[in-house]
DNA sequence: TAGCTTTGCGAAAACGTTTGCGTCTGTTCA
DNA sequence: TGAACAGACGCAAACGTTTTCGCAAAGCTA
């Protein structure tokens, strides 16, 4: 029940004025060291704390950053988003979340409720239902506004901010070369349609590797799973017709329904198949046999994002108008399990 | 570049005043059709959009919830987030996520920077060291400043706020007697220290449900596992020497690491050890065999948060100051997969 | 004692909105 | 011709802060 106590209610408490109270508290020596001590006793009883939302009105900064994932119930998001509260926690932010769901409509609503005054500035993974239309005309309002962004993992090219990738085609060339040196040479990918920029950029190391090693590799080296309901079905339907005894999976759900699938045909993993999948999450860790896989480190992409839209945010002041943008390149790193030989 | 528009530039171009600016643009009967038209014309040319902050300073209200979790890398929470996200985003409301990491000191701090004006309530999940220490001073001092709180899962009864909680007992009853019916008679639970509550809730379940069918449990049917870095060889040792032939596990991880430790015994799941987990999150639909779960819906207890926080906010510009707390307990469900007979 | 500096404080503007009320112009009616 | 009234707009306050500037009183110097 008690208000918030403000600046003008000790003021008036106090028989002073607004002024000499603010000045008070931030140690001003304009203020006699008398006045000082009372006013700051007054506030320590009461635990005033200034509104920040009349300090973000008035700096015309809100210290806080909006983080776009297109789900958070998704280890790799998951991560991404611990690493930069973190970075943004130490740094004195704050991180607004929200959710596309992979809408493009509601990636467009979410941005712009935020650009409105909310924020500073946004790190963002694109939603797939956009980068399936193309459509960017709100990131570059949000941008042509002054607003920072930087974007992870899901990028668009066409857009001009910073950002932040894996290399996934250097990430795929390598697991697919060292399945071959295991061994393995007729290799397999599961991956998704090629608007998903990941899957996209997986086969295409996927194929790279292989024309390196001297294979060129047919459609029926790929299978391409875009319904996300019948993930088990499809697998099972591409696994039936082929021999193959290595494959790279671009997820781990793909991964693990691929392994359960070779394990019924009574295949055992890794000595018939080897198998290798991107994304180090739970899943890898725990299935059976344990997964070897690319490992993309969300909490450093995540950690980078934060820092390096701070760190935009911060320069703005000083600095002038000459906008350069860079695209920085994380490694992935390859976690030897138990699927692979 | 351009800079952001405000009332005050479309004022000036215009050669009118700010607030005909304003009114115009929320089509006030005050201002000439012509007028209107004009400002309206111009507003959408340059994209108007009202500033939040300023909004949020003179509304007082910012129309955003903070929400803090333990942590979001971590299945269940990710869910409620999701949840709760969806509810806000329904009902016009933002949600900040931030990050106590388990820490008492961090989700002081996090409450102390956003109770200052940022948020209008708090939907939170205490953390574990908070919960060891029994120190609820900052939730209390922030209710008494008159902003609400609702807490879940987690919960502080000595806290006056609304709760949302998943009836652990009763859950950790039924899915003991579910192993029992099925023919399990030895059966054992592994679990947290019991200053984690819900570690504590579903050992006591596990208890009274053996009791209910004429068994009683000695310490020896109990491992609790607190340091979590050494989770595999805390139950293996535990395993070395039971007999037990039904588990109860307070998390999928503990359920995970079981389960291989008993099939590195020889043992077969579920035909000589029948195994149930609590929470339904993604390893116990992708291990081997896949696990029996006790479903909590962590989008339910979100979107149950959300709006439970968001009614209170809506309601106490009108209701009168007649506080009342509700503890809300959800239902869970028993998922029956192959770890069970 | 006149003029100077120092000390200590308050007034006011600014950030961007909304809104009650005042004001000006022009029209209508008695 | 004067009053009443409507239409169309501007002024100013308010939300809570910070900060620049101004102003008064007191102390100092000559």
């Amino acid at each position: 029940m008690p208000q918030k106590i403000t600046l003008k209610k000790i003021a008036k408490d106090l028989g002073v004025s607004i002024s000499t109270v603010s000045k008070a508290l931030r140690d001003s020596h304009e203020i006699s060291a008398e006045t000082r001590e009372k006013v700051k006793a007054y506030a320590k009883q009461y635990n005033y704390r200034p509104n920040n939302i009349a300090l973000s009105l008035k700096n015309q900064r809100t210290k806080k950053i909006g983080i776009i994932i297109p789900e958070v119930v998704h280890h790799f998001f998951a991560t991404i988003v611990q690493g930069a509260e973190e970075i943004a926690n130490e740094r004195g932010y704050h991180v607004i979340v929200c959710l596309s769901n992979e809408s493009f409509d509601k990636e467009v609503i979410n941005m712009e409720m935020l650009a409105n005054g909310s924020i500073d500035g946004f790190a963002l993974s694109i939603a797939s239902e956009t980068l399936a239309k193309k459509d960017y005309h709100h990131f570059n309002e949000v941008i042509n506004q002054g607003m920072p962004i930087v974007m992870f993992d899901r990028v668009a090219p066409e857009v001009n901010c910073d950002k932040i990738v894996i290399d996934d085609i250097a990430a795929a060339r390598r697991a697919t070369k060292y399945l071959f040196n295991k061994g393995s040479k007729k290799l397999a990918i599961i991956s998704t349609p090629d608007h998903i920029n990941v899957g996209r950029l997986r086969t295409e190391g996927f194929r790279g590797a292989m024309e390196d090693l001297g294979h060129t590799i047919s459609e029926s080296d790929i299978l391409r799973i875009g319904d996300m309901t019948t993930v088990p079905e499809q697998i099972e339907a591409f696994l039936q017709t082929s021999d193959h005894d290595g494959i790279l999976a671009v997820n781990e759900l793909f991964a693990v329904n691929t392994m359960k699938q070779l394990q019924q045909q009574g295949k055992t993993i890794p000595d018939d198949v080897q198998v290798i999948s991107f994304t180090d999450g739970m899943l890898s860790k725990y299935s059976t046999p344990r997964l070897t896989t690319i490992g993309q480190h969300g909490d450093q992409m995540g950690r980078k994002a934060a820092s390096l839209l701070i760190d935009k945010l911060e320069q703005k002041e000083v600095d002038l108008e000459q906008e350069t943008y860079v695209t920085t390149v994380l490694d992935s790193s390859l976690i030897l399990r138990d699927s692979t030989r």
